[in-house]
DNA sequence: GCTAATTCATACTAATCTTATATAGAATAT
DNA sequence: ATATTCTATATAAGATTAGTATGAATTAGC
């Protein structure tokens, strides 16, 4: 049950260009100093957020990247559903077909209430909330 | 972030075992036909079942296997950190020294929280929930 | 005690996923 | 022009997953 490194690196990409959202472009090479993520790797991981519109680039010299939309509009829910393969616990809550069992199993609607708490949270939690080194238990809501 | 299946049908043996509780020890052939899943694995997975002090076995002809505790004391909560290797989200929320990030991560701070909302539902949700039938939403607390 | 049913323990394996790295090329601003 | 950036595809080592296979240990019933 672990998030993979997309989607760890992914938030950490958004809130590093959240952070440095005044300076123009962000390079790659810049934010793969700060976040001691290989430039290689960084590139593969801006592309899915491009696609999603979370992010612009500008190519050429001088060039880089940006946040395409505000960081309080970008919630961690966005990047994990857009990083992990499957954004549900398990797949027989999207996909009952997939196990021979789903019809009459209780514990699949566990997991998808679990599933569903889960990305509640996620989505409550914003870019914005995580840039300015203040996020604390106090801003929970639950 | 997925589940693995072993964290699937570990929840769904304990559940298999509290339907038939009054029934003796179950063999594992018995719940490898109700729940579709192969004796070879299930054998497998009751071995961590029972160093967990969930499951009790009887060896032998007419043996099978028992609760060891009333449904309504297990948790999908215990089940998940049984069988997942790794009960957090993601490694640095337990482990800060495997990320060079994690003392100045606000993220890592977010994925902590996230696991913590997760597991309080998983902890709030037991097989005696599961084994009747009448699991719903209006049983949530939440 | 013998036999058969059943659990218990260990090792093996095939497939998939993860986490990258490498190579080559396309686009663009100066 | 050309330096610098982004884009796309391919590849590979390692880890994890989801089982299978083999055989040993235990015990009820005859």
């Amino acid at each position: 049950m672990k998030l993979s490194t997309r989607s760890r690196y992914g938030a950490r990409i958004l809130v590093d260009l959240a952070r440095h959202k005044d300076q123009g472009p962000i390079q790659i090479g810049e934010i793969s100093k700060r976040q001691d993520i290989s430039v290689k790797y960084l590139e593969q991981l801006i592309r899915p957020l491009k696609q999603a519109k979370l992010v612009t680039s500008v190519r050429g010299p001088k060039g880089g990247h940006l946040l395409a939309e505000k960081p309080e509009n970008i919630s961690l829910g966005q990047v994990v559903r857009l990083f992990e393969g499957q954004s549900d616990l398990v797949e027989c809550v999207s996909f009952p077909e997939k196990c021979s069992m789903s019809d009459d199993c209780q514990v699949r609607l566990a997991w998808r209430d679990a599933t569903q708490v889960l990305y509640n949270k996620l989505d409550s939690t914003t870019i914005s909330d995580l840039m300015n080194g203040n996020y604390s238990v106090e801003d929970q809501e639950s």
